[in-house]
DNA sequence: ATTGCTGCAAACGATTTGCATGAGG
DNA sequence: CCTCATGCAAATCGTTTGCAGCAAT
């Protein structure tokens, strides 16, 4: 199941070329400091995934990649997303239905999920006293914290309303 | 893979009678309202998973539970816990690595988790501060909140020392 | 007697892996 | 040239489903 459609606030603007090349460098850099190879699909996948916004799974991305390219692999989508998130461009969120999302992850602030339970829809929202407790609560138990989940799961103002139809079954 | 191991702080006794006995009626109440039979294989899933604490598989319950009887299937046990989550006693849980966990809900102090990204060991936190988010958002967005889901991911103490055997390539 | 339950085997869906062929440095 | 990448098909893994025989009401 795939989210119908994304609310979001605090939108942010389409990755600035400054941003695009320094992306692209990560990538190479990245590329190139683990002895891979730099190839047409793996420029493809990097460059729709740049395009893109909001969280994606990997057979989403795959079919966008393949406007631009047909031929390319679901395989290669999927390596390839590894590589975004080894090279901190993306970082993968799971939401409660089992499949691995991904999301821009580069310089971006920390954030964090409302999800409809209903409907799937989800909405970023930023709270600065979330990412004051992962802070505190490393120190706590003097773990190395590198990042963390929250998502609040709910039902949205539309499916919420009397027993509408496009809630399906909480699973 | 399965956590090593699981830290806990803010320990809590093991279920008291009052609680079991409140609990077995929780489930009894459910399977009846939604026509469904009393069997033994049920009883035994419930008491061993009341028996337990933190969060655990599927799988891990079926171990468990087949010490007490053998000949129960692995399906018996996912389908009882999917009663025992929908009945209010058990909720789901994520972690990042593809398997669902179950762990105690009933009158259950709302908390989070701080997970070990190289052990795979997970301790418990209680946070006020992000219960009063989940409030918040809901009312901004408007939505309907039912639950939320707080993990911080990062290397504990021991994982993080002169890199040890422990450690796993992290998925 | 019904009707729901169990356990097995088969089905599933997301993700990963093996491998022969092809492209990059 | 040698190495790594690709894309396909097959394999995995957790989880779900179909079904025949069995147990609970």
């Amino acid at each position: 199941m795939t989210p119908p459609h994304t609310i979001r606030i605090d939108d942010h603007p389409a990755v600035s070329q400054a941003e695009l090349k320094e992306a692209r460098a990560l990538f190479s850099r990245h590329i190139k400091s683990v002895g891979l190879k730099h190839t047409t699909q793996r420029d493809t996948s990097l460059e729709t995934y740049l395009g893109t916004r909001d969280h994606l799974s990997t057979e989403q991305l795959l079919q966008l990649v393949r406007q631009r390219d047909a031929k390319i692999g679901l395989t290669t989508v999927y390596r390839t997303l590894k590589l975004l998130r080894d090279c901190g461009l993306a970082s993968e969120v799971a939401f409660h239905d089992g499949v691995v999302r991904y999301e821009h992850q580069h310089k971006r602030r920390s954030h964090h999920h409302m999800v409809c339970t209903g409907c799937g829809a989800s909405a970023e929202f930023f709270s600065p006293e979330v990412d004051k407790v992962e802070k505190e609560i490393g120190r706590r138990f003097d773990y190395d914290t590198a990042r963390h989940t929250f998502q609040i799961y709910g039902l949205c103002e539309s499916c919420r309303k009397p027993e509408r139809a496009t809630r399906e079954k909480a699973r």
